[in-house]
DNA sequence: TTATAATTTAATTGT
DNA sequence: ACAATTAAATTATT
């Protein structure tokens, strides 16, 4: 139809209530979305309008021969005929608000897609409690807007690499768009996030244009990243799907959710390299393999990632890699898990309690797991094997390999130990990363850490992305460090390597100081040693 | 070749400025025609855009599922930034507008046809000087449009009888269609048209969507009818095809031209009943008999009417009256003559002067005859008997009855005798229409006028359509009719008509004042006296 | 005024 | 041809 959403539209009221309720968080932004539905969102737009007036647009008289003038000039007949024109009531054409934390959210989707499929786009619309039609229109205007601000289009399906020419002389420094900061070969799938965890250090999205924190997917490398954007300069860490032996996902708040990820070994970690001198010039950006970044090399230690993010997405993304995780014999049986974190008074609607079973979208892409996120009290504790909490959706896939699929891990979110850091972002909650919770991967000494290549082209002047970025909700200290030491490995990784030469086969088991590579000081081989691996988070260390 | 697109927008950052210019109307008439036949505006959609950037729409590498996704990615459309994207792909998609008065004849012809051949869009796009793709891409999306806006259907082709329970409970009082307002039970065809003169009495066509005056051809009635709606009733004078005696045609503007009807006798007029008490409320309307509504009484004296439209239609319609006329000869050969008021800069350019015949399209209807508008001086002036006023197409088959063949009447139009009235619409002219001009009827006292069944049900709110319409873009004069005057003949017309009993054998001559049937007031054999024939437009009377 | 939500129209792609 | 979508152009709101 037309227009789906003419369609859509049809039906005003009831649609857009379901749609609504469905998602999750709809208390989330509660009190907007209820005013919009009530009276009928979309209001009909062009449903009916009798007679529209926008019809005659223009009249311009202008006529066969005669150019006319552009479209400026035009003196808009409405005018012109007899004022009975507007007599008609004219469809009040509600226009809404989209609130700043659905704008984070939907800064990231188009960051990652600029034209999300509807099937997408009603993902997005469920997640952030927004019309169909709305983020469908957000999208358009969001893509009329982004080329009208100068060629910098950063089109998001960019295919292979990146044109060498890519800084085409307009970055007004703006829309300084994330696949720039990224500059991925590969395409990416973004994953909406507001927080990161590794033991004790965390990241923290700040604000919707500057891209932080940055959680994407790429099939291609079929690698997970996390990409932190600090003063400048990014930093990323890979995840290879095949790394993953466990996740889990647990409700936060309304919309948001925390999707656990425990790996058999260390992430992968990048720095951005710059030859030239200005930072900015993202021309000759390209990464680097070097050492764990983060503070304390917790992630080198640790090997739990905690994201938090969009409850659907994180869903979704938890799901797509179950599928594609080859090695895993159960993968397409294991039966979803229900929780929910949030009280009886928040869930929704069970709008779909009649929809059994995943249905396929029309991208072929797979289903958008709103069930995950209607949370059925009913179904909830009545559906799956009763030795899973029913607050956590843990997938026994990835317990296969590493784990016995018999022992779930406590919900880690909310906890009794959950941490009251003062958050200003309310799709935020804080949330307790118990140490032990690398538990099954460390009984096997899958802890491991490589060597960097070294050659670093960074200026001393780069921040390494630890807790406290420049700008952080929280007593945010900034750090600055001088990578005064040069990484070396000390312990050797259950797994060769075999990709990266350059891998030291030892990876250090304690870190006594915070590693950061540096490019005149650090050379192949070079071990760092930290400190403990839990760190609280009032022993970041600046290094400036 | 292929990329029609690229061939049009080429130039991408101007592009939105030129495009106006570009498109059609400019050419419209005459450069562009040029450029059509060249490359074939049509952006030749489909033909086969090698490689389109469209085409990899949306690789939709989003969900994980997918793996492969490396390449997929694709290219985006815009080049991510880089300087050299300009170089090639660049094909953007040009956007062209359709001015208003096309907007006119394209609702005209939606109105009459929803869905036209190949054949009759060839016409229409010729006639309105847009290129075929353009005009087809016009009526699906207008079908498109139609359909959304509830299930109004009118369809087309309907063949026979108007099913009776057409309007189905969602007239939202919108798109009161053209088949709605004229409710004939016969299929019409319409022909487009933005003016109609009898007389000094006159009425434009002012917007696309309302239908204030549309002319359509009734085969199964074997009548020309002109139907007018003015304030929310509708008003029409039918003509059966024996009353014509000649018909002449003369191009006006590029792609109009006036078609002149001289009758022998008055047309049969027609007021909308309206039993029920909601004038919008069509279901119960039907049209009744009733005696001449125009301002003075015109019509029933002055039995020449001028109607300009698209010259294209125009003469198909004469073309087909022609051949439909029973009572002629002479009919299948007399050769068209050509003629032109257009100055030579503005001819279209004969793109297909090698088509020498008329081809068939594939509706069986017949050929579209664009010979006739193919101005093309050297054939122009070689062709057809040279009695006849070369720039005129007279057709002496309705000659034959009632006049000799041999004098034609001078053009109409454009003559030295032609009113300055300042019209907006480019598409009209003003033209003369001499007193004369009736003469070959006249002078068998041909002029009459019938009283009307006289028992309206319409409110006394109900204006005539006059000369002036609430809206128009002369020196307009809001005509409300109390019909002070009720009808009555006061004069015998030279045939009896015997299919209306109830019409008065007399009419009168000279009519002193506008009369209007009112429901109350008018019983039959009421005779009217109105003013003289040829009233000024400055003349128009309100009768408020 | 700008910025952004919403609408309408022309065009594209895929079926 | 139609359905679905979208870019482009506009209108309207805040």
């Amino acid at each position: 139809m037309g227009s789906k959403e003419s369609h859509t539209q049809i039906y005003p009221a009831f649609e857009s209530r379901r749609r609504v309720s469905l998602h999750i968080e709809t208390p989330a932004f509660s009190p907007k979305v209820e005013d919009d539905s009530g009276d009928d969102y979309p209001p009909s737009s062009a449903s009916q309008s009798p007679i529209t007036p926008a019809n005659i647009r223009r009249p311009r008289s202008a006529s066969a021969g005669s150019d006319s003038i552009g479209p400026s000039s035009g003196p808009q007949r409405v005018a012109s005929g007899s004022g009975k024109k507007n007599e008609r009531e004219r469809e009040k054409r509600k226009r809404s608000r989209v609130t700043p934390d659905q704008l984070v959210h939907l800064e990231q989707f188009f960051a990652g897609d600029r034209s999300p499929t509807a099937a997408r786009r009603k993902e997005i619309s469920e997640l952030l409690g927004m019309h169909e039609r709305q983020t469908q229109i957000w999208f358009q205007n969001r893509r009329a807007k982004a080329k009208l601000q100068g060629g910098k289009a950063k089109g998001r399906p960019r295919s292979a690499e990146t044109p060498p020419e890519a800084p085409p002389a307009l970055s007004t420094g703006y829309d300084e768009d994330l696949h720039s900061l990224i500059h991925e070969d590969e395409p990416v799938t973004i994953i909406p996030c507001t927080d990161l965890s590794v033991g004790s250090w965390r990241r923290i999205a700040t604000s919707p244009e500057k891209h932080d924190l940055v959680a994407y997917l790429c099939d291609a490398k079929r690698c997970l990243t996390w990409f932190i954007h600090s003063a400048g300069y990014g930093f990323k860490m890979e995840i290879p799907f095949s790394y993953i032996v466990d996740t889990e996902f647990t409700n936060a708040a309304p919309g948001s959710g925390l999707a656990s990820f425990t790996l058999s070994q260390p992430p992968l970690f990048y720095l951005e390299h710059v030859p030239s001198p200005e930072p900015n010039e993202k021309a000759l950006r390209y990464w680097k393999r070097c050492a764990d970044w983060t503070e304390g090399q917790q992630a080198t230690k640790i090997l739990r990632h905690d994201l938090i993010g969009s409850a659907v997405q994180l869903v979704h993304v938890l799901r797509n890699l179950h599928l594609n995780t080859p090695n895993t014999d159960v993968q397409l049986h294991s039966p979803p898990y229900y929780e929910s974190s949030a009280s009886p008074m928040e869930l929704p609607q069970p709008s779909m309690v009649s929809t059994p079973g995943f249905q396929q979208d029309g991208d072929g892409a797979d289903i958008p797991p709103e069930e995950f996120l209607q949370i059925d009290p009913r179904r909830a504790h009545s559906v799956g094997p009763s030795n899973i909490a029913p607050r956590s959706y843990h997938d026994p896939v990835f317990l296969a390999q590493d784990t016995p699929t018999s022992a779930p891990f406590p919900p880690s979110f909310p906890s009794p130990t959950a941490r009251s850091a003062p958050l200003n972002t309310p799709l935020f909650f804080d949330y307790s990363v118990p140490d032990v919770h690398t538990g099954e991967s460390d009984e096997q000494g899958m802890l491991s850490t490589y060597a960097a290549p070294l050659e670093y082209g960074v200026p001393s002047s780069i921040s390494p992305p630890y807790s406290a970025p420049p700008v952080l909700y929280r007593d945010g200290v900034q750090i600055i460090s001088q990578y005064p030491n040069p990484p070396s490995p000390n312990r050797v990784p259950q797994r060769t390597f075999e990709h990266f030469g350059q891998l030291s086969p030892d990876a250090p088991m304690l870190l006594t100081t915070p590693y950061y590579p540096s490019e005149s000081s650090v050379a192949p081989g070079d071990v760092i040693a930290s400190g403990i691996a839990a760190v609280s988070y009032e022993s970041e260390s600046s290094v400036q």
